[in-house]
Order: structure tokens, then sequence, then C-alpha cells
DNA sequence: GCATGATCATGC
DNA sequence: GCATGATCATGC
């Protein structure tokens, strides 16, 4: 083997092809999925340099194939029911303190090696061998110049905190597109520069977020049309955050009334209040859908504050399904990934005694203890039972005949975070169940969802 | 008043 | 037809 041999971008996009439907057990010409090999993601990038572009595994500082200026990554995207999805963020070049300190995001390092990335896309398969998984597709991704803006600002972000002496307080929810990402085992490993400045400080790398690359193959893969709330060069300006509640901020004091006629509302559709957002941020569809939202892991929730000062309802998710949820492990779970790394938007309405008043944007993100220790309780015990077969618990009968079956399902009682409950048209719209139920040999039942609790809500917003 | 199970209304 | 965001209704 011998260096790269590809002249041109269509020279490589033709060898890709050759191997495009194969898996990577047949790509795997080294052997490297054998034994320990067989789960190692890490070897995927290594097989498709060998096995279908024919050349040595390096780790060179510059690109991959560094004539065309073009670095190359495998990686896995997911198919759900919610459409097209990167199944992780992905990892560019190691954080080095000591040169991010000397580097604008223009001379870094990570920009010069990743301004043109070539994506081998297989299909992540729950449950198989990466042996049995396929090369699906391949693109060429450069950055817009809009993307390159937010861009340069997470890097700043990121570079201001070690030239402030607060390296070790980087997380990736600092950021929008790009994240400094926990490197090397246990996600806690210190780096050497820990020493050189006393601090904790992890080893980190650059990575493209999942929600961002997620947009990018959704572009690519559907026809769906994907709106943008900002302009390139608004962002030379201000941040995404300082721009998006720019346009919100405004309304605040609007009543319900006010908002309807002000974006043409007259349904009394219970999605009214996003329709409220999307016309503050001038957008026809759903905000949540937008290109910044998605990229930027932001997710838009409606929060209703009663009279009395408390919220009425908990807060639900999209309902999960039975069988796929007992196959996931924790961090590949719809409720991680829901949750983990994601800024909620919480558009706070008040009710003023007669109707709702728009008070204020709130940003949040889950603190990642009470993610990853109650979250992952629940998520645990609702597996368990999935897998028991012990769903219903019993039955009772209402006043008015009705018969309501009880489950065994995380309670509310049970923990101050989260609680499962039904999340569906009615009883019979149903998901099938991995094992059939004990008691009543009911092989679906009611689809249900991760519900977070209001008090946590309502606690959050008294935060600051 | 709250926990729990069930269901509504819209829009894609 | 059904996913989603949201709300209702019973009874302890």
């Amino acid at each position: 083997m011998s260096e790269p041999l590809y002249k041109s971008i269509d020279e490589l996009i033709k060898q890709f092809q050759t191997g495009v439907g194969k898996k990577f057990s047949d790509l795997d010409i080294n052997h490297r999925l054998t034994g320990i090999g067989r789960k190692d993601k890490g070897v995927l990038g290594k097989i498709v340099e060998e096995g279908v572009f024919h050349y040595s595994v390096n780790s060179r500082p510059e690109a991959d194939f560094a004539n065309l200026g073009i670095e190359l990554k495998t990686s896995g995207i997911l198919r759900t029911r919610n459409g097209v999805s990167f199944k992780e963020r992905v990892p560019l070049n190691n954080l080095n303190y000591r040169t991010v300190k000397e580097q604008t995001f223009e001379d870094s390092d990570m920009w010069h090696k990743c301004q043109k990335l070539f994506f081998a896309l297989y299909e992540y398969l729950e449950g198989k061998d990466y042996g049995d998984m396929s090369l699906i597709a391949s693109f060429l991704h450069k950055f817009s110049e809009a993307d390159i803006e937010v861009m340069k600002r997470d890097y700043k972000i990121i570079r201001d905190k070690i030239l402030n002496g607060e390296a070790h307080t980087i997380s990736e929810t600092d950021t929008n597109y790009l994240a400094a990402c926990t490197a090397g085992s246990g996600h806690g490993k210190l780096d050497s520069y820990a020493r050189e400045v006393n601090l904790p400080v992890k080893q980190r790398k650059f990575a493209l977020k999942n929600g961002y690359m997620t947009e990018v193959v959704r572009r690519l893969f559907t026809n769906e049309d994907i709106e943008s709330i900002v302009k390139a060069s608004e962002l030379k300006e201000r941040s995404l955050e300082e721009i998006i509640l720019g346009r919100i901020n405004p309304y605040i004091g609007k009543t319900e009334t006010q908002l309807k006629e002000m974006f043409n509302v007259t349904a009394k559709s219970k999605s009214r209040y996003e329709r409220y957002i999307a016309g503050m941020l001038g957008v026809s569809g759903q905000v949540n859908k937008t290109d910044e939202f998605i990229k930027g892991g932001f997710e838009f929730k409606t929060v209703r504050i009663e009279s009395n000062g408390k919220i009425e309802q908990n807060m639900s998710f999209p309902y999960f399904d039975f069988k796929e949820i007992v196959n996931q492990e924790w961090e590949d779970s719809d409720f991680y990934q829901l949750l983990a790394g994601r800024k909620y938007l919480f558009a706070i309405f008040k009710n003023n005694g007669q109707e709702y008043v728009f008070d204020r944007i709130k940003m949040w993100h889950i603190p990642d203890n009470i993610l990853n220790e109650e979250g992952y309780k629940v998520f645990s015990e609702l597996k368990n039972i999935l897998l028991s077969g012990n769903i219903v618990r019993g039955f009772k009968t209402q006043k008015n005949g009705k018969v309501i079956r009880l489950n065994n399902f995380p309670k509310s009682a049970s923990n101050p975070y989260f609680h499962v409950r039904p999340h569906a048209e009615d009883r019979e719209d149903t998901c099938d169940l991995p094992v059939p139920d004990k008691l009543t040999g009911l092989t679906a039942y009611t689809k249900q969802c991760f519900w977070i609790k209001k008090e946590y809500i309502l606690s959050v917003l008294k935060e600051n």
C-alpha cells in the first residue's frame, strides 16, 4: 500500500462506490473485526481506509487525502420513525490546550484538517455486530457560511475558557455545532495540561455535534423543506442565542389575545403556543424542525404557569417503542438522546387570571447527574418490567362502568424527576411488547412516554 | 390536591 | 393514519 491515489474528488467518490452495499466483514482485509475488535467502532474507519480506499492507516496531522484537502470520516446513521439521524457526534482532532491557546479558528489545526470532510456512511443496526453492517452512501461536506460563523463562535467560547484559566469547566453544552467532547477512557481522563495549570482539565476532542450532522444528513436523504431562522450576515454580529432571544423578547408581556391576532392563529389548537413562538421567529413550519434548532440541539417546549404559581401538567415527550427500548443501552436510548446535550428553550406563559401572557424564555439543559442517575434508574426499571412481562398489575372499575388497567410502569411517586405514563390517542393506540403481558396475555400495550415532573420544571424556572 | 390512566385536536 | 403537543377525568 502507498500514499493516497486519488487525484480528484470524482475519483474518490467512484472508488467509494465500489464499497457501497458491502458489509464490513467483506471489506475487513486485515481481520480487524475478529475477536475483541468485533464491537469496536473505532476500527470501522480503518477498514474503509484499507478495504475501500486501499491505503494504509495513519494518524498524520494533515487530512487523509492530503492532496485534495479532504478528511475521511466513517459514521453510522440510524433510521427511526423520526427520520434519519447520525448515531453520534463526529470526532475531529484532539484538542491540544497549548496550541488552541495560540490559534484562532482560522489557523487552528482543527480547521486546517477538517474543513472538507468526506463521509462514508453505514447504517447502524441495533444489536448486530459491526461486521454485519454495510456501507450505504457517501457525501462530501463543506460548511456553509452561516455554519462557519456559528463554529467560529463555538471555537472562541472553548478557547476563551482556556485563556481564562477555566479549561476544566469546558462542557459540550457550552457550544452549538462544534463541541469539545471528552476523550479517553471513562470520559474523565485528565490531560497532561491539567498538571501544567493545576486544574482537573480533561482530555478532549473537537467534534461536530450529533444534531449538526443529523440536519446535514436529513437534507441529503429527504425532500423535507428545512427552514432557516437566521442569515450568515446576522451571525457575524451576534450569536444564535442572542438572535433567537432578540426576536422573541419584544413580545414579552403580550397576551394570548394579542398574540393570536399578531400571528393570525385562530384555532384552539393545543399547539398554538408553539405557533406564537414560530411567528416571533418568523418561521412558518415547526420551530423544532428548523435548521438551527436541529443543528444546535435546541428544543422548544411550552410551559404554562397558572395564576396560583403552579404548573398544572407534567411535560411529555414522544412515545417510545417497547421492543426497541429493551435492546437499547442507556446512552443510545431515545430518552437519553432527547435530553443529553440538548438545550431546552422553555417558552413560559403565565395565567394572569383571565388569560395566558407570554412571560419569558428560559434556556435550560439537564444536569448530567440527574439524567445519568435518576433518568437511568427510571429507564432501567422500565426495561426490567418490559422484559419480565409483569406489566398489568390489576384492574379497577370506575363508577361509570369503565374498566381501567393498572400497570407497573415507573410511577410519579417513585421518582422526583421522571415517570412513565401513557401518550397515545386512546387506550387502543398501542405498540408491540417484547414479552406478552403475564396477567392479560396482551402482546401490545398503550403507547407510553417519559414525562418530566412539573415540580422539577417549576424548580428549574426558579433558578437564578 | 395530586397521581394515574386516558384521551383530545391539530397538522403533516 | 398517526405523531405530537397538550389536556382531561377519576378517585384516593
